[in-house]
DNA sequence: TTTAGCACTCATCAAGGAGGAGTGCTAACA
DNA sequence: TGTTAGCACTCCTCCTTGATGAGTGCTAAA
């Protein structure tokens, strides 16, 4: 598709407007990458580059800039993954590590690592439970009208719901119920629920146990909903494209609508492994200035989140594209552990 | 200190210049407030204003501004607190009490609350549990070498804990020590936590007890950090003070800085009630052209946490106060219940 | 004590011009 | 046929300049 050439002077372009921010021209190109041609020839390069639309011009005396299609192209078919050490490396592994103080605080340094890594913003969506085995069920009475119901999920997760009735409760039904529905439910998932679980469960016990065993069903279901956070936001203001305080806001308020975001998100990582969403690629309009990288992250063998870096379009694919796979993969691994 | 004419015009500038961000010329007051005196009068005292601090001059053919000593005598003062609606009141209690789904989401709704009535960044410090009662405290053996401990504080908080020991648990144990260290801790506070309770507890358990006993507490202990929330930091973008996107960086990167605001809030909110720390009165460097109000909120009687509202110190001081104070209460009202 | 009048200051904005980066085109060359 | 030097041309950026106007401080009169 492209000659050898053509390829070199993209890639020239890319890497050096993703350093400078500037429109690059034939002399620059010429003076610091060795191509063994002369700037007029990659003068006419370029033209043929802007014609088949990897290179874009902001106005007819400036140098080029990448096109979403050429950054399409670069990412695809010519950036190489970029090297973290060896010491990075296990720095990365061990930070994360060391936060692992529930899964909330686990993801959250994922993201700050992401954030830090790639001096972009990064965004993490909480394990969506859906696929998660139960593995234990605890009901506590704290009242004679209130229940603390205990959810242990795979991977160390635990989900709390406080529950009120209208009935006076009797701790030792309360138990019962306890025992049976923890193991009428170990092994199942959130997508089991429903109604032949709550009859199964129910037939032993009265009135009062229906209520309730209702009620613990009801409110677990209330605790699966996904969850998304955002980690360096004041990175954007490192960019130049985001020295106009309007588009700023335009993207973070984008960020601050976590159903969006959430939606962002999903779209993204359709399939596993690193994706890598760029501009207009993008369908939200803030973010068609912007790309999005995301990788999913596992427990056992189930997909059950995504981590994600925000950045402009001018972004160094390479090394963000590494850092959310990195990252991701000692997610996975600390998770399912 | 200051004549009923010079108090009047203090508050006129500086209603003024909340609501236009641009300096206040003696002609405009004349024009829009009926002081019944000349633009050359007013001009006069404007003078006398600034000489004594209460005002100030951006550039010889400006008018005024308010200094920080300025807004401080109008809060102290000249402002009267801003009426809400009855119909905003019922809403701002309704959509906190809907919102109660656990503490966090309770919290996180108040400065969303604040930060939609207000206009300006919200944040708010998740209860400190030291001086929280315990109510329950449960073991539950999750396999031969992992427990899940989970403690009810008052108000329906909830933590949970999750423990491995190199040793291998047997369930019985595990219940036992349970129950005596639920017994034991019942009415007491994070505050209390220590080898005595440690000794008493363990008298009749063996080692594994004693191992056990220790990596519950000390595991609860990590639990108790304070946190702190904000929303609503798109806001900023609104304020003509942040157009230049330093300042907005500068503010956003105090904002994630969770330790210092974390020190930023107790400063300010010593005394229970509203505060408000006006400009310079702020120790932190990126908020010296920031106001900050707080108020403290309560379960039952004691102080657990601080809402508050950030903004430039053009803002809109009353409204500011009044909203955080209502949504402080209300929240005190939901939790204490 | 208040007010009208006036000279003065200085931010802001638009217009104009110099400088410079980078291009496209042409013609010569290997 | 592909490459290169040269050159006219474009247009952004920055700086200067001058006009405009808001607002002040001061003075003198009421």
């Amino acid at each position: 598709m492209l000659d050898e050439r053509k390829r070199s002077i993209l890639r020239a372009i890319i890497e050096n407007y993703v350093q400078t921010a500037e429109p690059v021209g034939s002399r620059t190109i010429a003076r610091k990458h060795n191509l063994g041609v002369s700037s007029a020839t990659i003068r006419n390069e370029m033209a043929d580059l802007e014609e088949t639309g990897y290179l874009q011009q902001p106005h007819v005396s400036a140098g080029r800039i990448p096109s979403d299609k050429g950054y399409r192209f670069y990412v695809d078919m010519l950036m190489e993954p970029h090297p973290f050490s060896r010491g990075e490396y296990i720095q990365i592994q061990k930070d994360i590590y060391s936060a692992y103080n529930g899964l909330e605080k686990a993801i959250y340094e994922a993201a700050r690592l992401v954030s830090l890594l790639t001096q972009s913003i990064a965004v993490v969506v909480a394990p969506s439970t859906d696929d998660l085995v139960f593995k234990h069920l605890h009901l506590v009475t704290l009242d004679k009208n209130s229940v603390l119901a205990t959810l242990v999920l795979q991977a160390g997760i635990v989900k709390n719901k406080l529950i009120r009735t209208e009935e006076e409760l009797v701790s030792e039904e309360v138990q019962n119920i306890s025992t049976a529905l923890s193991r009428r439910l170990k092994g199942t998932t959130y997508r089991d629920l429903g109604p032949t679980i709550f009859a199964e469960v129910t037939r032993d016990f009265g009135e009062i146990g229906r209520i309730l065993v209702e009620l613990v069903l009801q409110g677990l279901m209330e605790e699966k909903e996904e969850q998304v956070y955002s980690s360096g936001t004041v990175n954007i203001f490192n960019q130049p494209e985001f020295r106009d305080p309007e588009r700023a806001k335009s993207l973070l308020e984008t960020l601050e609508e976590k159903d969006h975001l959430l939606r962002l998100l999903n779209a993204a990582s359709k399939t596993s492994g690193v994706q890598v969403v760029i501009g207009h690629e993008n369908e939200h309009n803030a973010m068609q200035e912007c790309s999005l990288v995301t990788c999913t992250y596992y427990v056992g063998g189930d997909v059950v989140g995504i981590l994600g870096a925000i950045g402009p379009t001018r972004m160094q694919y390479s090394r963000v594209v590494s850092a959310v796979g990195l990252v991701a993969a000692s997610l996975s691994t600390l998770l399912t552990e």
